[in-house]
DNA sequence: CTGTTAGCGCATTCAC
DNA sequence: GTGAATGCGCTAACAG
């Protein structure tokens, strides 16, 4: 035990201070602990109310809404009675009751296919910083995958938030079209639909695998592998049209189901060998550490051996890996930002956005090399 | 191109199919769609209201509300109109207004200082799960690490949800106590504050560092370093604990401020050379890993040179690795059931829950070793 | 500038 | 079993 024996335990000793006054309100009276500490947990009090912190000011509760809101010009004295009213009675507004007044929620909801892919928590920092710039909150679920819950969860969300950002849904069709018939506003990340009036935000993954391709063939490949994610995902049916393209150009791409996780790269592996290929595109970066993984435990030299390429670019930031994956990148925060001011203007009813595509660039680290065997 | 062309794209070719009766309401009458595309996105329009509903079917809106709440035997007939009424007109209930008169908001609230760490979805995900069971929608908010905005997102939290988890709050021990006394519910997750009067689930991180530190112990291992995490972090704090007392079983632990993701882990590897120690343990499985990363990179080899053990045990199923990582593991879907629970019991006023605690166990698998040059 | 009056949409007493 | 009336807590006209 060399350094910082054991401060960090403890910011502050107990008891050792009170808020600051710029942390909370309710130091303007000195009665504002004793006051609180009446709040017992056993007693589930009534909640103190605006008519309360009006009655204690001597205001109405116009008033007090006027200065808790800035909506309107009060009389400095009264402003004070009714702020030292509000940090004596530790008021706070009633969501709920706000919501309805104003007629709106005062958040956004976001709903993610999943959470443990460090790529959407990246989105939603910038989503939230948006929201949170335009006094907002962020209501995130996961849909965990699951196509059939998915659309449940967007109602719960559309019935709670004045928007919602779809992350990559899988839900089919007619459940998008019945959604994008609710008049409330909607904005789709990672997924186009034709003919769906849903304004949307997407990254261009077909340039992005077209890219990749014309590394790998470039690079004297001609037999690639892609690892397949999830079936009903759009971004996963984007990559493959890609492949489809590529076909012109000389280069036969194997599909093999697989997933969206590392473990499911890495069972996918023997998969892999078995197909004879020289090179493999893997639908995320997790799947492509997954296989690399399996494959260097199998023998196989990375990129020696098989070239594995991800997509995404997850690992610089997020992932530790001794393996720098060649992938295909993307600007995580540009995407929330954008899908973020896309619906904040949709519900500012300056809709009519276009859609707008986030463009890949290919990032050529250590796992993408010449095949060991040159075709031809 | 060899197989699944691109059926994947789409899952039902465009205008193929409707929502089938089971998965959305509104198929009762023909004038479904018709009525449903009216909603253009333009026109914000008056959204539908219980009192339309009423209109509609003929009945009060007591009815209304007693067949869509369940609250009371309605008479057959008119519980069928009702319900037609509510397909019809896409008719769905306003949260606010619910939350309103209910007194409840349906929604409970999470609060977690970082989502990238695999660890933190993975609790989510068994909070979710019991609080869907309960028929409440969970809200999470991230703090970013961010001990200041913390308790700000917290309040958020706390206004529009019925009860809260913090999940390894930052914040100071004035500022819990603040909100402790707000009398809503709360629950700590991995914190434990002295004298506090909110329940906690928390893991035993004290135990599991002891439990590696024994295990470093007999393999041989003296000097040992700790890539020590986020300062405000009780986790952490416990974790220096162990240290502390395992002094007295002659291992001598270095402390090297590090951080709570695979770059701090990374980074710090260079001290840990500097430092010559022959183990080093780290603040989480993310950390360690970065760290195996930089140290393998900088020519060493784990474990026969260093041994790198890690502490949360996310690396089995989440993370893409080909070492694998000797760690201390918990059950984190346990946890967050615990959690879950104790809220809803602090919610039901069934509450006093004492202090619950989660163990943790060593899992010991390819990253410690005996070290190169034994201590005596 | 301020107080009074109406709702926001829904659940829930009450009478019937 | 059903409808009418009341109120949840707050904001937004509306008068003064």
């Amino acid at each position: 035990m060399t350094e910082n024996p054991r401060t960090s335990a403890e910011p502050d000793p107990p008891g050792d201070r009170m808020p600051k006054k710029s942390e909370l309100p309710g130091t303007a009276s000195a009665s504002v602990m004793a006051s609180a500490s009446v709040a017992k947990k056993g007693a589930r009090q009534r909640r103190v109310t605006i008519t309360d912190v009006g009655t204690a000011a001597g205001v109405s509760t116009s008033t007090v809404s006027r200065v808790l809101n800035g909506t309107a010009r009060v009389d400095p004295e009264l402003a004070r009675r009714v702020q030292d009213a509000v940090a004596e009675l530790g008021y706070r507004p009633n969501a709920a009751a706000q919501g309805l007044a104003r007629g709106e929620a005062g958040a956004i909801g976001v709903l993610v296919p999943d959470l443990s892919n460090p790529y959407f928590p990246d989105v939603l920092k910038s989503v939230s910083a948006v929201a949170r710039s335009n006094g907002r909150r962020v209501m995130v679920m996961e849909s965990d995958e699951d196509a059939t819950s998915e659309h449940e969860l967007a109602e719960d969300l559309m019935r709670c938030c004045d928007g919602v950002l779809l992350c990559s849904p899988r839900m089919n069709r007619a459940e998008l079209v019945d959604l994008s018939l609710r008049g409330h506003p909607v904005v789709l990340v990672n997924r186009i639909v034709p003919g769906l009036s849903l304004p949307s935000v997407s990254v261009d993954f077909y340039g992005g695998m077209t890219l990749v391709c014309g590394h790998l063939t470039q690079l004297g490949h001609r037999r690639v592998a892609y690892l397949s994610g999830p079936e009903a995902s759009w971004a996963n049916a984007e990559r493959i049209r890609a492949f489809d393209a590529a076909a012109a150009f000389g280069v036969d791409v194997t599909v093999i189901p697989c997933g969206h996780t590392a473990r499911h790269g890495y069972a996918a592996a023997d998969a892999v060998r078995d197909s004879g290929v020289t090179a493999v595109v893997a639908y995320n970066d997790l799947v492509a550490l997954g296989a690399v993984t399996a494959l260097e435990e199998s023998g196989l030299r990375v990129p020696e051996d098989m070239s594995v390429i991800g997509c995404d670019d997850i690992s610089l930031d997020d992932l530790p890996s001794s393996r720098r994956l060649t992938t295909a990148s993307l600007a995580r925060d540009e995407l929330g930002r954008q899908a973020a001011q896309t619906l904040e203007a949709l519900m500012a009813a300056n809709g009519d956005t276009e859609p707008r595509v986030i463009p890949m660039e290919l990032r050529v680290r250590h796992t993408s090399a010449p095949p060991a065997v040159p075709a031809h």
